[in-house]
DNA sequence: CATCCGTGGGC
DNA sequence: TGCCCAAGGAT
């Protein structure tokens, strides 16, 4: 007896369907068909794990400042990256509240309930679209994210590169037939996603709870999904420096693509000789391991701050939106330097 | 189609 | 430690 040659998607999803009724996972935003709440844990969760968004309290203190698109839309926007502040990838949060402006000025309020319609929002794409759909009003809209990509490649043994046209091509169509073969596209949506979370691994994959293992066609999970891009990661040496005064700390606000609107440590300019080093870390982001080294303020430093840099009151400091590497650069400094005050 | 955009956790 | 990854989307 020979396994079937194309996997049914009638009893997959029946499959997943009954599995998701017994072993299905009760989150915050499966409480609610609310489609902004799952919008906003939707954004909240792109390339970002459950437990950083979960145990770290980010999606309850969002839901609690802003609980719906009007409050988004006229708070200040260095509230809602500070709200964000850790998660990463800000234009997330400020996709988010553009999102809000655009409901209340062209929707009149009302969150758009058609597919076309939330995928026309700013920061919204097919996975999120579906997502949405499906979850807030059980529309049978197919998804493919990293999960998807994972337990498909798999059950259909299909090693063309994810990351490809013809293999998106090819996930999306498995993902339609699915959903509208499902009997709750909510449910079955859920349960997809949570079967690559949760038994369908990237690694060690839990085979013998699976239950659609009965239809799977791969003998070899781990080496799938195949992708064909490679990233290169680039060392980098960033220095930047630290000077306190009576008008509190200067800081430098990001303004090109990368983290606009949060603060940092101000630049070094290029020096023979650079000042002393009071701090040093690292950190990685996107293709950067970066080489984090905070010095005491170049000599010349006046009190007139340089072109694009800003005196900040240390009280204030917790309110404005800062990326993590440089807070917690700053943070470092500041203890080191009262330490050296009370010494 | 390639590149860019963050961060924390697991192994 | 180093490397890979996680509910992507815009440009």
């Amino acid at each position: 007896m020979k396994n079937v040659l194309e996997p049914n998607p009638a009893k997959i999803a029946h499959a997943l369907e009954a599995w998701f009724a017994v072993s299905g996972r009760d989150y915050p935003w499966r409480q609610t068909t609310d489609p902004y709440a799952i919008l906003v844990s939707e954004m909240m969760l792109q390339q970002t794990q459950i437990s950083t968004v979960l145990d770290r309290g980010y999606y309850a203190r969002w839901m609690e400042r802003f609980p719906n698109t009007a409050t988004l839309a006229v708070a200040d926007e260095a509230e809602v990256l500070r709200v964000w502040e850790g998660l990463g990838y800000y234009r997330r949060a400020r996709f988010l509240q553009q999102m809000a402006q655009r409901v209340e000025s062209e929707h009149g309020g009302v969150f758009p309930a058609t597919l076309e319609g939330v995928r026309a929002l700013p920061g919204v794409g097919d996975y999120t679209a579906g997502a949405v759909c499906s979850f807030a009003h059980d529309a049978a809209a197919p998804i493919v994210d990293g999960n998807v990509a994972r337990v498909l490649s798999r059950v259909w043994d299909d090693a063309t590169p994810v990351d490809s046209r013809e293999g998106m091509a090819r996930l999306w169509k498995r993902s339609r037939a699915l959903v509208e073969a499902a009997k709750s596209p909510r449910v079955f949506n859920s349960a997809l996603m949570e079967l690559g979370q949760t038994i369908c691994r990237v690694s060690a994959p839990n085979c013998g709870s699976c239950p659609v293992q009965p239809h799977c066609l791969t003998r070899d999970p781990t080496s799938l999904p195949v992708k064909s891009k490679q990233t290169v990661i680039t060392a980098v040496t960033e220095r930047v420096y630290f000077q306190i005064g009576v008008e509190g700390v200067l800081l430098q606000q990001e303004s090109g693509k990368r983290r606009t609107g949060l603060w940092k440590l101000p630049e070094l300019p290029a020096l023979p000789k650079p000042p002393a080093v009071l701090h040093r870390s690292k950190y990685t982001i996107t293709r950067y391991k970066v080489d984090l080294w905070v010095h005491a303020p170049p000599e010349k430093a006046g009190a007139a701050p340089p072109e694009g840099l800003q005196w900040i009151p240390l009280a204030k400091l917790e309110a404005l939106p800062m990326p993590s590497p440089y807070r917690k650069a700053l943070n470092a400094v500041l203890a080191q330097q009262d330490f050296q005050l009370k010494a």
